[in-house]
RNA sequence: UGACAAGUGGCCGCCGACGCACGUCUUUGUGCGGCGCGUCGGAGGAAAGUCCGAACACGACAGGAGAACGAUGGUGGGUAACGCCCACCCGCCCGUCUGGCCGCGGGCGAGGGCCAGUGCCACAGAAAGCAAACCGCCCGGCGGCAUGCCGUCAGGUAAGGGUGAAAGGGUGCGGUAAGAGCGCACCGCCCGACCGGCGACGGUCGGGGCACGGUCAACCCCAUCGCGUGCAAGAUCAUGCAGUCCCCCUCGGGGCCUCGGCCCCGGACGGUUGCUCCGACCGGGUGGGACGGGUGGAUCGCUGAAGGAUCCGGUCGGUAACGGCCGGGCAAGAGAAAUGGCCGCGGCGUCCCCGGACGCUCACAGAAUUCGGCUUAUGUCAUAUC
RNA sequence: CGGGGUGUAGCGCAGCUUGGUAGCGCGUCUCGUUCGGGACGAGAAGGUCGUAGGUUCAAAUCCUAUCACCCCGA
C-alpha cells in the first residue's frame, strides 16, 4: 500500500515528476479563464484550484522571449525553482507561468518571484471563498 | 583547407530502457498501475534556414503517345538520387617569366541555342537594325573676288569630330579627288577537309573580303528529368455530430422461375478513364460524385543485440570524387515536450589597498519520421598563401 | 514540425505580368475663404521600394541568398 502522505507531513525529497505538470491544452485554458493572476517582475502567474492534493505547474514561454536556447534555459530554471519551493507553496493549485522578455536571471531569484506570486494567488482565492 | 567544440570532483533533481521488490483484479495475464532501489544511456556541427535529392506513408492512376506546367543546362565520370561531388574543356581576372605572346601558379563563371522565329534596346544622337550624311573632307557646276577665299546647287565619302552601353571587323602599308577589305600582310570571324581526343574541344591546311550588334536570370526552341501531398503523412480503437445537393441507370431476342427478379447472346447509347487522342473498363447498385458537420483522447508509426545508400582503420583499383575486400565501432527518442540546479578546485575578464570582491564557465546555438547534400551563423588550434 | 504569403511616403494600398516616368487616398505644411475654427478651394514638401549580391547599357520589377512579420494544417 502506497501511503498517500498527509499534507502536514514533512516531504523529505524534493521531486518534480510528470504528474506535477500540466499536460493538456484545456488545463491551460482553464487556468487562463480563472482570471486570477499575480505579476512579479517578468513573470505573470495564473492560478486556479484543482481537485488534487498537490499543485501543478505549467509554463508558457512565447517566441517573443527569445530563441529556443533562451526559452529552454528559462523553463529549466523555473522548473527547478518550483521543485525546490514546492513545500512552501500552497498546494492544490494549477499554476501557469507566462514570461516576458528579460535579462538573464539566476534560479534563486525566480524562486523568490514564484513564491511571492503563489502566496498572492492563494490570498485572492481565500478572500473570494 | 583540416581538427575539436570545453575542464574536474561532490550533493540534489529530470527523461527513457532493463532488472528486482510493491500494489491491484469477476479477465492471474508476467495484464495494468504508480512508488522505491539498482544498472545503462541521454543534443549539434551546424540539431538552424527548409533551398534541393531520396526513403517511407496516403491519395490518384490498366497501358501508350501528345499537350500543358515545373526544374535542370559546357563535357566526361561518381552516386540510391540530386540543382551535390570529382576531373577536364572554354572564357575572364590576378600573380610570375618576358620587350610582348606562349608557358607556369592561383581564383571566378546559372557556361545549350538569338546565322528557328518573335519582342525590346528609354534618353541623347543625323542615324539603333534588309543601317545612317549633323559637322567635317573631296570632285564638279554657277555667282562674287585677285589663284588660295566666300556663298550656293548637285553628288561622292564612314578616315576624323560629336551623341550613346552599343555606330556594322582591328592594326599597319599601299591606294584614292577625298575615302572605303578597294588591294596586301598579320590578328579576328565564317565555311570546308584532314588529324588528335570517349567527349566538350584543340591543331593543321585550304577557301571566303566579311554577309554575323546586344539581350534567352525576355517570350521561346532543343535535350534530359518530373504524378500530387507530406509523419499534424497515415493505421487502429474510443468519444462525438447533421446532414445537403448532383449524375447514371437504355433497346431487341432467348432461358430459368418462388412472378419479384436473375442469367445468357447481340447491337447501339451513355458514363469513367488527371487536359486531348488511341486504347481499356463499367452500366437497374448495399452505384458514382461534390460540399458540409463532429472528435482531437489513447496505442502504433517512433527509433531497433541489429539496424544501415552508416562511421573509422588497413589494403587493392582509380588522377580524383568514389568503389571492392578485410577488421573494428555505433543503444537520445519526447509528446505543453527530458539532458538541469547548487557548492568546491581549476581557467578567463573587470575593479581596487596584491589579496580579495563581482561576473562568466565560455562562440554560434537546443534533437521532434529518418538519411545524402547545399547555404547561413560561429570560438579555438594547426597548416598553406597573400 | 510541415506548408504558404507579404515587405513601396507618417498610415492604408497600386505599380512588378511585358525592366527605362515610382502613383492614389487619408494625414502634414503654406496660402485663400471666416471675427476665429471646422469644412471647402489652390499649391507644396515627403520614399535607401526590408537587406546584400548577381544578370543587363539600365532593376521597385528578373534571378539567388538573407532578415522581419503574418496566415494555414492532425
Amino acid at each position: 500500500m502506497v501511503d498517500e502522505r498527509p499534507g502536514d507531513e514533512v516531504v523529505e525529497r524534493l521531486t518534480f515528476r510528470r504528474r506535477h505538470r500540466l499536460s493538456h491544452a484545456r488545463d491551460y485554458q482553464a487556468a487562463f479563464a480563472g482570471k486570477v493572476r499575480a505579476t512579479r517582475g517578468p513573470l505573470t502567474v495564473f492560478g486556479r484550484p484543482n481537485e488534487l492534493s498537490h499543485s501543478r505547474l505549467g509554463l508558457s514561454v512565447g517566441r517573443r522571449v527569445g530563441p529556443a536556447v533562451v526559452r529552454v534555459r528559462i523553463k529549466r530554471r523555473l522548473r527547478e525553482a518550483f521543485r525546490l519551493a514546492r513545500p512552501e507553496l500552497p498546494s492544490g493549485y494549477d499554476f501557469v507561468v507566462t514570461v516576458r522578455r528579460h535579462q538573464r536571471m539566476k534560479m534563486d531569484r525566480y524562486q523568490q518571484l514564484l513564491h511571492s506570486a503563489a502566496q498572492d494567488i492563494d490570498r485572492q482565492w481565500q478572500r473570494h471563498g
